[in-house]
DNA sequence: ATGCATGAGTG
DNA sequence: ACTCATGCATA
Protein backbone atom coordinates (compact mmCIF):
# COMPACT_ATOMS: atom_id res chain seq x y z
CA UNK A 1 0.00 0.00 0.00
CA UNK A 2 2.36 2.21 0.86
CA UNK A 3 5.26 2.04 -0.95
CA UNK A 4 8.53 3.65 0.19
CA UNK A 5 11.96 2.84 0.39
CA UNK A 6 14.92 3.70 2.05
CA UNK A 7 17.23 2.11 4.77
CA UNK A 8 19.48 4.36 6.31
CA UNK A 9 21.21 2.63 8.79
CA UNK A 10 23.70 4.37 10.95
CA UNK A 11 25.80 2.48 12.55
CA UNK A 12 28.78 3.55 13.16
CA UNK A 13 30.94 1.34 15.02
CA UNK A 14 33.74 3.11 14.95
CA UNK A 15 34.20 7.10 14.32
CA UNK A 16 36.14 6.31 11.92
CA UNK A 17 34.11 4.37 9.40
CA UNK A 18 32.28 6.10 7.43
CA UNK A 19 28.62 5.36 7.43
CA UNK A 20 27.73 5.31 4.22
CA UNK A 21 24.48 2.65 3.62
CA UNK A 22 24.97 0.62 1.33
CA UNK A 23 24.77 1.56 -1.98
CA UNK A 24 21.63 -0.60 -2.20
CA UNK A 25 18.79 1.45 -3.70
CA UNK A 26 18.23 4.33 -1.43
CA UNK A 27 21.42 4.98 1.26
CA UNK A 28 19.13 7.16 2.49
CA UNK A 29 19.97 9.98 5.26
CA UNK A 30 18.17 12.70 6.52
CA UNK A 31 20.15 15.17 5.81
CA UNK A 32 18.91 14.55 2.35
CA UNK A 33 15.84 14.56 2.87
CA UNK A 34 15.34 18.11 4.43
CA UNK A 35 18.07 19.49 2.10
CA UNK A 36 16.11 18.32 -0.65
CA UNK A 37 12.63 18.73 0.68
CA UNK A 38 11.16 22.41 0.87
CA UNK A 39 14.23 24.61 2.08
CA UNK A 40 15.56 26.09 -1.17
CA UNK A 41 16.92 29.49 0.16
CA UNK A 42 13.56 31.72 -1.07
CA UNK A 43 11.41 29.36 0.91
CA UNK A 44 13.78 28.91 3.66
CA UNK A 45 12.73 32.47 5.14
CA UNK A 46 9.11 31.62 5.04
CA UNK A 47 9.62 27.85 6.70
CA UNK A 48 12.62 28.34 8.99
CA UNK A 49 11.82 31.69 10.21
CA UNK A 50 7.95 32.76 9.96
CA UNK A 51 5.71 29.91 11.30
CA UNK A 52 2.99 32.21 10.38
CA UNK A 53 3.36 31.79 6.53
CA UNK A 54 4.55 28.74 6.66
CA UNK A 55 1.14 27.90 8.88
CA UNK A 56 -0.95 30.04 6.73
CA UNK A 57 0.17 28.25 3.47
CA UNK A 58 0.19 24.98 4.68
CA UNK A 59 -3.11 25.27 6.36
CA UNK A 60 -4.61 27.15 3.44
CA UNK A 61 -3.87 24.01 1.40
CA UNK A 62 -5.43 21.78 3.96
CA UNK A 63 -8.23 23.86 3.83
CA UNK A 64 -8.13 23.70 0.15
CA UNK A 65 -8.10 20.02 0.87
CA UNK A 66 -10.66 19.78 3.32
CA UNK A 67 -13.20 21.89 1.20
CA UNK A 68 -12.51 19.59 -1.93
CA UNK A 69 -12.76 16.48 -0.53
CA UNK A 70 -15.37 17.41 2.36
CA UNK A 71 -15.57 14.23 3.73
CA UNK A 72 -17.20 15.00 7.29
CA UNK A 73 -15.58 17.32 9.71
CA UNK A 74 -16.25 17.14 13.43
CA UNK A 75 -13.74 18.11 14.78
CA UNK A 76 -13.98 16.41 17.77
CA UNK A 77 -11.62 16.59 20.45
CA UNK A 78 -9.14 13.79 20.52
CA UNK A 79 -8.09 14.66 23.67
CA UNK A 80 -5.41 12.67 23.97
CA UNK A 81 -6.81 9.13 25.30
CA UNK A 82 -3.77 8.32 27.61
CA UNK A 83 -2.88 5.25 28.73
CA UNK A 84 -2.98 3.96 31.76
CA UNK A 85 -0.15 1.27 32.10
CA UNK A 86 1.34 1.39 35.21
CA UNK A 87 4.27 -0.09 35.77
CA UNK A 88 4.78 -3.65 34.85
CA UNK A 89 5.75 -3.62 31.16
CA UNK A 90 4.81 -6.81 29.88
CA UNK A 91 7.06 -9.12 30.93
CA UNK A 92 4.96 -12.21 31.64
CA UNK A 93 5.55 -13.56 27.86
CA UNK A 94 8.79 -12.04 27.16
CA UNK A 95 9.27 -9.80 24.68
CA UNK A 96 12.55 -9.66 24.37
CA UNK A 97 12.89 -6.79 22.20
CA UNK A 98 15.71 -7.18 20.27
CA UNK A 99 17.92 -4.33 21.37
CA UNK A 100 17.65 -1.67 19.98
CA UNK A 101 20.73 0.09 18.83
CA UNK A 102 20.61 3.02 17.18
CA UNK A 103 23.50 5.75 16.71
CA UNK A 104 21.58 8.39 15.45
CA UNK A 105 22.61 11.76 14.14
CA UNK A 106 20.04 13.16 13.35
CA UNK A 107 20.93 16.38 12.85
CA UNK A 108 23.83 16.43 10.64
CA UNK A 109 24.06 17.36 7.16
CA UNK A 110 25.74 15.15 5.34
CA UNK A 111 23.57 14.19 2.03
CA UNK A 112 22.96 11.62 0.58
CA UNK A 113 22.08 11.05 -2.56
CA UNK A 114 19.37 9.05 -1.54
CA UNK A 115 16.55 10.44 -0.81
CA UNK A 116 15.22 12.46 -2.30
CA UNK A 117 15.48 10.24 -5.66
CA UNK A 118 14.14 7.38 -3.63
CA UNK A 119 10.88 9.25 -3.15
CA UNK A 120 10.65 10.53 -6.34
CA UNK A 121 11.94 7.62 -8.22
CA UNK A 122 12.58 5.37 -5.99
CA UNK A 123 14.29 2.70 -6.34
CA UNK A 124 15.19 1.83 -9.67
CA UNK A 125 17.93 4.04 -9.89
CA UNK A 126 20.44 2.58 -6.92
CA UNK A 127 20.31 -1.04 -8.07
CA UNK A 128 23.65 -0.77 -9.53
CA UNK A 129 25.47 -1.56 -6.65
CA UNK A 130 22.90 -3.14 -4.67
CA UNK A 131 24.75 -5.97 -3.33
CA UNK A 132 27.95 -5.18 -2.97
CA UNK A 133 29.83 -7.71 -1.04
CA UNK A 134 32.87 -5.98 0.64
CA UNK A 135 30.12 -3.00 1.68
CA UNK A 136 27.36 -5.08 2.81
CA UNK A 137 30.35 -7.00 4.44
CA UNK A 138 31.76 -4.08 6.09
CA UNK A 139 28.52 -2.47 7.34
CA UNK A 140 27.14 -5.57 8.07
CA UNK A 141 25.91 -4.51 11.89
CA UNK A 142 22.52 -2.96 11.04
CA UNK A 143 20.60 -2.26 13.56
CA UNK A 144 17.42 -4.41 13.94
CA UNK A 145 19.58 -6.59 16.05
CA UNK A 146 21.31 -7.45 19.00
CA UNK A 147 24.41 -6.29 17.70
CA UNK A 148 28.04 -6.63 19.88
CA UNK A 149 29.14 -3.25 18.93
CA UNK A 150 25.72 -2.12 19.41
CA UNK A 151 25.18 -3.48 22.58
CA UNK A 152 28.29 -2.56 24.19
CA UNK A 153 27.59 1.18 23.09
CA UNK A 154 23.96 0.75 24.52
CA UNK A 155 25.43 -0.53 27.78
CA UNK A 156 28.36 2.18 28.43
CA UNK A 157 25.47 4.41 28.35
CA UNK A 158 24.64 5.65 31.85
CA UNK A 159 21.35 6.10 32.80
CA UNK A 160 20.28 3.21 29.96
CA UNK A 161 22.72 1.22 31.44
CA UNK A 162 19.67 -0.62 33.40
CA UNK A 163 17.54 -0.80 30.99
CA UNK A 164 19.81 -1.39 28.35
CA UNK A 165 21.48 -4.15 30.42
CA UNK A 166 18.36 -6.05 30.61
CA UNK A 167 18.64 -6.31 26.68
CA UNK A 168 21.88 -6.21 26.42
CA UNK A 169 22.00 -9.29 28.73
CA UNK A 170 19.85 -11.36 26.29
CA UNK A 171 21.52 -10.24 23.53
CA UNK A 172 24.54 -10.74 24.31
CA UNK A 173 24.37 -14.24 23.19
CA UNK A 174 23.11 -13.61 20.30
CA UNK A 175 25.37 -10.93 19.81
CA UNK A 176 28.24 -13.89 20.02
CA UNK A 177 27.00 -14.83 16.30
CA UNK A 178 26.14 -12.14 14.96
CA UNK A 179 30.09 -10.83 16.11
CA UNK A 180 30.57 -13.54 14.34
CA UNK A 181 29.81 -12.27 10.96
CA UNK A 182 31.83 -8.86 11.43
CA UNK A 183 34.68 -10.84 12.20
CA UNK A 184 34.35 -13.26 9.50
CA UNK A 185 31.44 -12.70 7.71
CA UNK A 186 30.15 -16.48 8.65
CA UNK A 187 26.52 -17.65 7.80
CA UNK A 188 24.53 -15.19 9.66
CA UNK A 189 24.59 -12.22 7.79
CA UNK A 190 25.81 -11.88 4.18
CA UNK A 191 25.05 -9.81 1.12
CA UNK A 192 22.08 -11.75 0.07
CA UNK A 193 20.69 -11.09 3.35
CA UNK A 194 20.91 -7.42 2.77
CA UNK A 195 19.38 -7.70 -0.68
CA UNK A 196 15.95 -6.17 -0.41
CA UNK A 197 14.49 -8.66 -3.29
CA UNK A 198 16.13 -11.51 -0.76
CA UNK A 199 14.07 -10.04 1.88
CA UNK A 200 10.81 -9.48 -0.12
CA UNK A 201 11.44 -13.15 -2.08
CA UNK A 202 11.94 -14.07 2.13
CA UNK A 203 8.96 -12.51 3.37
CA UNK A 204 6.59 -13.78 0.60
CA UNK A 205 7.87 -17.58 1.41
CA UNK A 206 7.38 -17.04 5.00
CA UNK A 207 4.42 -15.71 4.98
CA UNK A 208 2.98 -18.80 2.42
CA UNK A 209 4.89 -21.44 4.17
CA UNK A 210 3.56 -19.48 7.61
CA UNK A 211 0.03 -19.91 6.52
CA UNK A 212 0.50 -23.50 5.22
CA UNK A 213 1.43 -24.20 8.63
CA UNK A 214 -1.78 -23.05 10.15
CA UNK A 215 -0.01 -20.44 12.76
CA UNK A 216 -1.04 -17.14 13.10
CA UNK A 217 1.30 -13.91 12.80
CA UNK A 218 0.22 -13.61 16.89
CA UNK A 219 1.28 -17.22 17.23
CA UNK A 220 4.76 -16.46 15.60
CA UNK A 221 5.44 -13.87 17.77
CA UNK A 222 5.19 -16.10 20.77
CA UNK A 223 6.48 -19.10 19.51
CA UNK A 224 9.94 -16.87 18.55
CA UNK A 225 10.54 -17.05 22.44
CA UNK A 226 10.31 -20.70 22.21
CA UNK A 227 13.57 -20.87 20.06
CA UNK A 228 15.17 -19.79 22.79
CA UNK A 229 17.90 -17.64 20.14
CA UNK A 230 20.24 -15.62 22.90
CA UNK A 231 18.71 -12.45 22.46
CA UNK A 232 15.40 -13.17 21.10
CA UNK A 233 12.14 -12.96 22.79
CA UNK A 234 8.99 -12.55 21.34
CA UNK A 235 7.63 -10.09 19.34
CA UNK A 236 3.99 -9.00 18.49
CA UNK A 237 1.87 -9.89 15.91
CA UNK A 238 2.62 -6.28 14.61
CA UNK A 239 5.69 -7.04 13.46
CA UNK A 240 5.46 -10.27 12.00
CA UNK A 241 2.56 -8.55 10.10
CA UNK A 242 4.72 -5.66 9.50
CA UNK A 243 7.87 -7.92 8.27
CA UNK A 244 5.36 -9.86 6.01
CA UNK A 245 4.29 -6.40 4.36
CA UNK A 246 7.84 -5.31 4.43
CA UNK A 247 6.85 -2.41 6.60
CA UNK A 248 9.59 -2.09 8.62
CA UNK A 249 13.19 -0.75 7.72
CA UNK A 250 15.55 -2.20 5.60
CA UNK A 251 17.60 -2.87 8.88
CA UNK A 252 14.54 -4.33 10.90
CA UNK A 253 14.24 -6.08 8.23
CA UNK A 254 17.84 -7.75 7.62
CA UNK A 255 18.01 -8.07 11.51
CA UNK A 256 14.73 -10.18 12.00
CA UNK A 257 14.97 -11.89 8.77
CA UNK A 258 17.24 -14.80 10.31
CA UNK A 259 15.46 -15.25 13.31
CA UNK A 260 12.21 -15.59 11.71
CA UNK A 261 14.28 -17.83 9.19
CA UNK A 262 15.19 -20.13 12.19
CA UNK A 263 11.55 -20.47 13.28
CA UNK A 264 10.18 -21.23 10.19
CA UNK A 265 12.23 -24.29 9.81
CA UNK A 266 11.98 -25.49 13.41
CA UNK A 267 8.54 -25.15 13.12
CA UNK A 268 8.29 -27.49 9.66
CA UNK A 269 10.80 -29.32 11.35
CA UNK A 270 8.51 -30.15 14.32
CA UNK A 271 5.48 -29.44 12.32
CA UNK A 272 3.72 -31.82 14.91
CA UNK A 273 4.68 -30.70 17.94
CA UNK A 274 4.83 -27.47 17.83
CA UNK A 275 4.07 -25.83 21.36
CA UNK A 276 1.75 -23.03 21.62
CA UNK A 277 2.65 -21.28 25.05
CA UNK A 278 -0.04 -20.02 27.15
CA UNK A 279 1.59 -16.19 27.65
CA UNK A 280 -0.17 -13.56 28.48
CA UNK A 281 -1.83 -12.72 31.44
CA UNK A 282 -1.50 -10.11 33.52
CA UNK A 283 -2.05 -8.63 36.84
CA UNK A 284 -4.36 -5.91 36.04
CA UNK A 285 -3.03 -2.83 34.41
CA UNK A 286 -5.09 -0.33 32.99
CA UNK A 287 -5.74 -0.88 29.21
CA UNK A 288 -4.48 2.30 27.08
CA UNK A 289 -6.70 4.60 24.76
CA UNK A 290 -5.05 4.96 21.44
CA UNK A 291 -5.84 8.52 20.20
CA UNK A 292 -7.61 9.35 17.19
CA UNK A 293 -7.22 12.28 15.03
CA UNK A 294 -9.97 13.57 12.93
CA UNK A 295 -9.48 13.25 9.57
CA UNK A 296 -9.69 17.23 8.91
CA UNK A 297 -6.81 17.25 11.40
CA UNK A 298 -5.33 14.37 9.57
CA UNK A 299 -5.19 16.29 6.07
CA UNK A 300 -4.14 19.67 7.83
CA UNK A 301 -1.03 17.74 9.64
CA UNK A 302 0.01 16.48 6.08
CA UNK A 303 -0.16 19.70 4.71
CA UNK A 304 2.01 20.61 7.15
CA UNK A 305 4.16 17.63 6.86
CA UNK A 306 4.23 18.51 3.10
CA UNK A 307 6.24 21.00 3.42
CA UNK A 308 8.07 20.98 6.20
CA UNK A 309 8.82 17.56 7.80
CA UNK A 310 10.53 18.70 10.69
CA UNK A 311 8.99 21.32 12.43
CA UNK A 312 10.60 22.99 15.25
CA UNK A 313 9.19 22.37 18.38
CA UNK A 314 7.43 26.05 18.28
CA UNK A 315 5.93 25.68 15.08
CA UNK A 316 4.37 21.95 16.54
CA UNK A 317 3.17 23.69 19.17
CA UNK A 318 1.93 26.30 16.69
CA UNK A 319 0.26 23.65 14.87
CA UNK A 320 -1.55 21.83 17.88
CA UNK A 321 -3.24 24.85 19.02
CA UNK A 322 -4.48 25.70 15.59
CA UNK A 323 -6.03 21.96 15.23
CA UNK A 324 -6.61 21.93 18.57
CA UNK A 325 -4.63 18.50 19.71
CA UNK A 326 -1.81 18.14 22.13
CA UNK A 327 1.60 19.20 21.57
CA UNK A 328 2.48 15.83 22.33
CA UNK A 329 0.54 14.35 20.03
CA UNK A 330 1.78 16.55 17.01
CA UNK A 331 5.05 15.41 17.83
CA UNK A 332 4.30 11.94 17.89
CA UNK A 333 2.49 12.07 14.66
CA UNK A 334 5.21 13.62 13.02
CA UNK A 335 7.60 11.24 14.18
CA UNK A 336 5.55 8.12 13.06
CA UNK A 337 5.14 10.35 9.60
CA UNK A 338 8.61 10.21 9.52
CA UNK A 339 9.42 7.14 10.19
CA UNK A 340 6.94 6.05 7.94
CA UNK A 341 8.44 7.19 5.17
CA UNK A 342 11.77 5.41 5.66
CA UNK A 343 9.80 2.14 5.34
CA UNK A 344 10.58 -0.70 2.96
CA UNK A 345 8.17 -1.50 0.45
CA UNK A 346 9.76 -0.74 -2.69
CA UNK A 347 8.96 -4.09 -4.87
CA UNK A 348 9.57 -2.31 -8.14
CA UNK A 349 12.64 -1.71 -9.59
CA UNK A 350 14.45 -4.81 -10.60
C1' DA B 1 -3.35 -4.09 8.86
C1' DT B 2 -2.34 0.31 11.03
C1' DG B 3 -2.54 4.41 14.01
C1' DC B 4 -0.68 6.45 17.98
C1' DA B 5 2.68 5.57 21.69
C1' DT B 6 6.70 4.16 24.60
C1' DG B 7 11.32 3.55 25.52
C1' DA B 8 16.28 2.88 24.61
C1' DG B 9 20.16 5.06 22.98
C1' DT B 10 22.30 9.59 21.40
C1' DG B 11 23.55 14.41 21.10
C1' DA C 1 14.14 16.27 21.14
C1' DC C 2 15.09 12.82 17.54
C1' DT C 3 15.49 8.14 15.45
C1' DC C 4 14.34 3.37 15.54
C1' DA C 5 12.36 -0.81 16.86
C1' DT C 6 8.18 -2.35 18.76
C1' DG C 7 3.81 -2.86 20.74
C1' DC C 8 -1.15 -2.04 22.35
C1' DA C 9 -5.46 -0.91 20.73
C1' DT C 10 -8.41 -0.73 17.12
C1' DA C 11 -10.71 -0.32 12.53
Amino acid sequence: MMSMNSKQPHFAMHPTLPEHKYPSLHSSSEAIRRACLPTPPLQSNLFASLDETLLARAEALAAVDIAVSQGKSHPFKPDATYHTMNSVPCTSTSTVPLAHHHHHHHHHQALEPGDLLDHISSPSLALGHLSHPAAAAAMNMPSGLPHPGLVAAAAHHGAAAAAAAAAAGQVAAASAAAAVVGAAGLASICDSDTDPRELEAFAERFKQRRIKLGVTQADVGSALANLKIPGVGSLSQSTICRFESLTLSHNNMIALKPILQAWLEEAEGAQREKMNKPELFNGGEKKRKRTSIAAPEKRSLEAYFAVQPRPSSEKIAAIAEKLDLKKNVVRVWFCNQRQKQKRMKFSATY
